[in-house]
This record gives structure tokens, C-alpha cells and sequence, in this order.
DNA sequence: CGGCATCCGTGACGATACTG
DNA sequence: CAGTATCGTCACGGATGCCG
């Protein structure tokens, strides 16, 4: 564990950075928005960071008040990391960091690992500041997550693989599109339009993207 | 300069922290926002950084397309560093940083350094959000500064001293008012109310402010 | 004197190996 | 599966020196 290396400065911003300015912290925060998830999962998901780095963050993140340990009930009992609400409180940064990260998502390079759900801040912004609303599946080459658009504060604001119920629409897209909605080059009306969204389901949500 | 340490991850956010990650870069970009600053001016406001890792993170902002090195014209010919405009679209990322650090400012350590400048942005915030406008003059006991309320895009959205025409409003404040205020504990309005805040000009915004 | 470059000690990081 | 142990390397922080 880090022993507390800080900027000292009375300054807000300055606070932020001493609990989540670390190399992997907000990375780690990416992962965790989408619920709890098991250490090894966590290093799947982080290709480069090493297992005591891993270890290291997520004991300084439990200190801060950012995330807890918790043993999931038997079958299957393992530890998970899951965020506080504090932690939570974390996604408008994400965003903004997302957003202006965007222009640089331009070329893939050769050596990026690349997972599903990292376009799921992206796309949430994207879907939210067109007053969508619901449980959406978004299905790409890479794999599948889902959104909760719209139900800010209590629990995960997305997830790894399909939605657990019935969601009020799926998608189907590819990359490029969604780097492109998630940029705000492009709208998810105009994407449907184009015909570079598959949009399948009954919901209000399915039903408004369909007819636009 | 930094052999281009990068998480290498097709995310936008492990994008942007590729570039802004870095200890002491998102601190040198908040002063930057306050306008042109001279090496050794950054150096004074950002205690604890040591000269090399100050020099190489401005060569990195630079050849990252953040900055530039730029030299005054005579007289006081010296060199300033200034954002570019990618590097002042880090504003919504600094805000987001400043509005999840403000509840760990409660107390101030002993050992914490203070500017006045660095209330501008939090307080900027607040101001923008209750729908304020013009030029802004705040005296605190630590210093001064000015700000450029709803004047986003071109400029510097903030500057240290005095403001340098006659601002729309000039407001005294207290640290702990400027904190609160900056919180969203306390409005601007009821701040004034609770004389906590001394109004003076005669800008619309201070007569609106006033008349609250 | 402002604007760095150099040197050095310490600590953080990354890779691999290993253990309960 | 979930980390801990070890180790080489690199980044950071502090001091000092140099050069216009």
C-alpha cells in the first residue's frame, strides 16, 4: 500500500488527484462502474497492470473509502470489489476524461487491447444527453454489456455481457459507429438511419430509435 | 521527456491518461488556465514539483499538441507557456476533479499549501451553474484573481491579480465562504444574504447579486 | 536572475515466480 | 483463484551547477 504520497495543497482538484492521481486507480474505477467484479477479473480486464500494482490500488481504494471487499454467498464464493457510493461518484470524471479522449481514439493501434464494455461510458454519455431512458443491450464484434440509462446513484451504471432481464432495446453495431455516437459525430438517430445500428426489441426506447 | 509510457488500450479514457495521467500534469494545466505563465511562476505555484519533472512535463505538453513555449516581446522579453486550445478543453475534466475532491477539503492540513487562484475554477463552476455572466473580480485573503463567467472557448477563463478592465462585479469572501459556495452547500444569492460575501461594482450581475 | 540540465538517493512500477 | 515475494528498471523529489 502507498504510504500516502500527496500533493499538499488546499486545492479541490489537487485532493482528487492524491486518491485517484495513481497510475491504474481510474482505470480501475472504469471497471468497477460495471459492478462488482473478482480480482482476476479485474486483471483480465487491465492487460498490462501487474498483480501487485492490482493489489496494491485496490487495498489503497478500500482505505480511501472508494471500494470494499466483499464475499459473495456460497455457491460460487469468491471476493469481489465493488464501489462505494463515493466510488460511484467517480463517473462524471470518467466522462469528461472520456470525452476529451475521444479525438485521440482516431486509429487503432496494433498493440491496443481492446474490451466491449470500455465503449460503455462513451455510449451512456452519448444515450443520456439524448434523453433516452432504460435498460439497453449493445452488442458488438468485441462482446456485449449493458446500460442503465438514465438511473443515476444507486447501483452499477452498467454492465460485462447481457442484460439480466428483458431490456427495453438492443443494439447491434459496430465500432467505428460507436466510437462515432459515443463522439457525438454522429447521432443514434442518424446511426439507425444509416443503417449502421440494428435496433431490435419492444421497449419505448427500441420502438422511438426505430421510427426516427 | 517521457518515452511515451501509455496504457495502451483502445479506450478513450486510457487515451486521455495517457496524455494528462501523469503526476503534476493535470496541476500544470490548472495553472495554466489562468493564462501565459512563466516557468518560474509555475514553479512557485506548484509547491513540491521539482524543476526537472516541471521541465519535462511542459516538453511533453508541448509535443503532445497541449501547449506552447511562446516568448514575450520586449520589454520583459521571457518565455511563457500557454495552452493550446485542446489543452483548455481540459476545463470539464479539471471541474469534474474539483467538484469530487471538494468534500476532502473540510480541513486544511498544516502542511497544505494555498492560492487564491485555486478556488477560480470551483467557483467558476458555481457561478456558471446559477446562470451568471461577465467579468468577475474576487478578492480573498490570500490573494486575488478574476474570472470570465460564460466566456467559454477563446481565452484564459480565469487569471490571477486584479482583473485587467473594470470587472462586472468585485466580490470579498472568505475561504470557507468561497469552499461552501464552490460545495453547492451555499448558493451566491444566499451567500450575499448572509453577509458572508461583499458585493461591489456596477456590472449587472453585481447589482443582481446586491439586490438578491 | 530566470530557465533549465545534471546528479543522486528513494520509491514506484512492471514482469515473473511462487504460495495458501 | 487470489494474491505475496522478489528483483531489475524507471520515475520522482531534492540539491546543485551551468549558461544566457
Amino acid at each position: 500500500m502507498s504510504p500516502r504520497r500527496s500533493y499538499d495543497q488546499y486545492c479541490s482538484a489537487a485532493r482528487a488527484l492524491d486518491l485517484v492521481g495513481d497510475r491504474w486507480t481510474l482505470l480501475i474505477v472504469r471497471e468497477l462502474l460495471a459492478g462488482p467484479r473478482r480480482y482476476t477479473d479485474l486483471h483480465a480486464d487491465l492487460p498490462g497492470v501487474s498483480t501487485d500494482v492490482l493489489a496494491s490500488r485496490l487495498k489503497d481504494m478500500e482505505r480511501d473509502g472508494l471500494a470494499t471487499r466483499r464475499r459473495l454467498p456460497p455457491p460460487g464464493a469468491a471476493y469481489v470489489y465493488e464501489l462505494t457510493g463515493r466510488g460511484r461518484e467517480l463517473l462524471p470524471v470518467l466522462q469528461a476524461l472520456g470525452a476529451w479522449g475521444a479525438p485521440d481514439l482516431g486509429e487503432r493501434r496494433p498493440t491496443d487491447a481492446v474490451r466491449a464494455h470500455w465503449f460503455a461510458l462513451p455510449l451512456l454519455r452519448a444515450l443520456e444527453g439524448e434523453g433516452s431512458a432504460g435498460l439497453v443491450e449493445v452488442r458488438l464484434d468485441e462482446g456485449e454489456f449493458h446500460l442503465r440509462v438514465g438511473e443515476a446513484g444507486e447501483g452499477a451504471v452498467y454492465g460485462e455481457g447481457p442484460a439480466p432481464v428483458e431490456p427495453d432495446a438492443r443494439l447491434v453495431l459496430g465500432v467505428e459507429t460507436c466510437t462515432a455516437v459515443a463522439q457525438g459525430e454522429l447521432s443514434l438517430p442518424d446511426a439507425v438511419r444509416a443503417g449502421r445500428v440494428e435496433v431490435s426489441g419492444e421497449g419505448t426506447l427500441a420502438k422511438a430509435l426505430r421510427e426516427a
